[in-house]
DNA sequence: TATGAATGAGGCTTCATTCAT
DNA sequence: AATGAATGAAGCCTCATTCAT
């Protein structure tokens, strides 16, 4: 599971010839950096810095600063979709089933704010690298079809209403959850940051399970 | 020998010799470049492409790039809840109240992207100019007191279950309307864009709108 | 005429604020770089170093080191094509007309080693800076219309064979005394030097005047 | 643990292990290069791209950048002095061995446009790599001998003038056949490309034969 | 003989900012 | 109040070359 670095002979390059180690090493640095201070913000020498590498070998194999930051987004992508995937729902009655997700979600976002970031700042450039990523797409199919499964079996159970639209529902989760972490600053800073605190995110987490759930069942109080 | 400027009250630069004028012309076309590219991404050549002055009036009314930045940032928030203010639920019953403001937030978030990407990029630079300025602090407390009144009106008529926080309630107002407009980019691009068409908006807006007001009713299915 | 550098208070940098001074200044030390070294070979640095500005302003007056060598070039262009407008001919017989361009061509080349180099250079560079620029091709026509007149005078006179193409006697003109500065240095080195003391040059220029006025002679030997 | 190479005398490195196949096959790629765009502009990378062997080849064959083009330049002397070697002249009669010559030379040139661009780039760099180049002087001097040889018959028959120096006149055929290919991008760019059309070289090509015969002539035209 | 990985030095260019008028 | 000219510091990137195997 481990990368063997396998620097016996140490010292500071001992783990060399081991490419895929480096652009490991690299790409942590660079997801650090980027997610610190955005795409035009980060600094090629920071990220050098926090590595055991050196500049040129960036270049070597990202191409350039452009090339590193698709990579790095793929990569975070990738790590987050990944922890996702640990997560076996198909044992679960469909309610519970569905509050695990959002709970999960919720808590996974929240212990992943260098993913969020890289996302915000994503959107700030209007999603021009996650379009050109090929690798990224293929990773968040898996999210909608197992919200799928959950709704049609639901739905077959008579628990949730019908015709509910996993992807938005996918978006009503994300929501909540991106939000808690990317606007926590502003937030915090105008309304205090009482929700912050862990009483106050687990208080959130379960109003939240509680309000997803609400809006998926069978028989939502008539208007 | 020297340029023969005059612009007595006409011609390109007339309207100049109005400070307040030239500065919220600097002001405006900041917040353009701020909100496109971010503060590190935003190049004060663009800015100054996109007025009617020079480069130095940038730095003659505003310091530095930092502090037309902040500048930018408190004029944004500024105009939005001015238009916020606008909305007066005084008159409408606590749920009738609430909808509304729910429907209002969102769409209102919808029409001011620009607003919303500022927030972005206040959220990636942690709050900090946010927390610098006392301007901002101000503007927020009617938007909570404003739902403070409604809760507690819903509380004391029995339509919504005791104890709401309204900063609560406000975060969850926020974070759909903000997500819906921050991670449009990023979500279209994995998902499709079928949620942010006009039918796909309303229809979002509407199941929205519900979900809060079923969460803040009084009687909760029972779970 | 000249330029009015007015550096009292001089100084290294008394002379600035003077636009035009400046960018010749940079071009000039451009040309020199430029010529020793070729687009590639020269550095942006020697440039400075030859110069009394800073780094900076070349990049503000010249857009990027392409740009400079395009200007340099044109620059190179007028400044060899108005040395050679002083050259009347209008007074002369079309024989002594021809002799005289001929010797001419031959010294002012010779005169104008920089000039080669930069020619040379964009040969090598397949011509594209020289394609893009308006403003030298207007510089060459004056040269083939002298030429142009010269022929018809001398045909008129029955001196001249009839048709000869002015275009293509600028050709010989050019290609014999263009080669005599450019491929100096091989062959010389093949052949030796003796062509190129003042003496063999002097002789050089008198066969080839002869060459060439013989070849445009009305009646040919036959062959 | 060691990898099977295993190219006995077929599969994509079959022709390796034999040293002067990879020093010609550089050599080639080399002189492609260095001739597009000079010495400084040409990439190794982009040499080693064409080649069929590794980056490390062309350290190990030739030492370094410089060497390399030092190399190359002696392989396109060698190669056209050879061309020109074949040419065999001992059974004409003076004047039309000369003309052969002239036509020969003008052509040949014209059919090696990378020759003439190494030369031109050797001209750039003040032939300093030509003069320590042992191999190629020597095969220069056959080059005149031959002109030698035309000349002393061509006086002792009567029909060339006395005197003639045969290196001038190498010089002098060597303008213009060189100046044809060397100069053709700008010379077309300022005055168009009728010279450089099949017929327009042809006839170019006749007048340059006819000019150089008559200046060689025993009875010039008095002037 | 051969290779993919690695690199230090140095190149070009950009940027926010200030100066002289 | 306003401007065009000027700049130093720093950023990104390239290149010939060498190392480890």
């Amino acid at each position: 599971m481990t990368v063997a670095t396998d620097d016996r002979a140490s010292g500071k390059r001992g783990w060399t010839q081991n490419p895929e180690a480096v652009k490991q090493d690299i790409l942590e640095a660079a997801t650090e950096e980027f997610a610190a201070h955005g795409l035009s913000g980060a600094r090629i020498d920071n990220i050098v810095a926090r590595t055991r590498t050196s500049k040129r070998m960036i270049y070597y194999y990202f191409e350039d600063k452009q090339g590193l930051y698709a990579r790095a987004l793929e990569a975070a992508y990738a790590k987050v979709r990944t922890g996702e995937a640990a997560l076996d729902l198909g044992q679960l009655e469909p309610e519970a089933a569905l509050a695990r997700l959002v709970a999960f979600t919720f808590d996974h976002h929240r212990a992943n704010p260098e993913f969020i970031r890289m996302v915000m700042i994503e959107n700030i450039h209007n999603a021009e690298n996650l379009v050109a990523s090929d690798v990224i797409r293929g990773l968040n199919i898996a999210a909608i079809e197992k919200l799928h499964d959950i709704c049609r079996r639901g739905e077959a159970e008579g628990v949730f209403r019908d015709g509910i639209d996993p992807v938005a529902l996918h978006w009503q989760i994300s929501a909540v959850s991106f939000f808690n972490v990317s606007n926590r600053p502003t937030f915090a800073a105008l309304f205090g940051g009482d929700l912050f605190t862990e009483a106050g995110q687990d208080a959130l987490r379960d109003a939240v399970v509680r309000t997803i759930l609400q809006s998926a069942r069978a028989v939502p109080i008539p208007d």
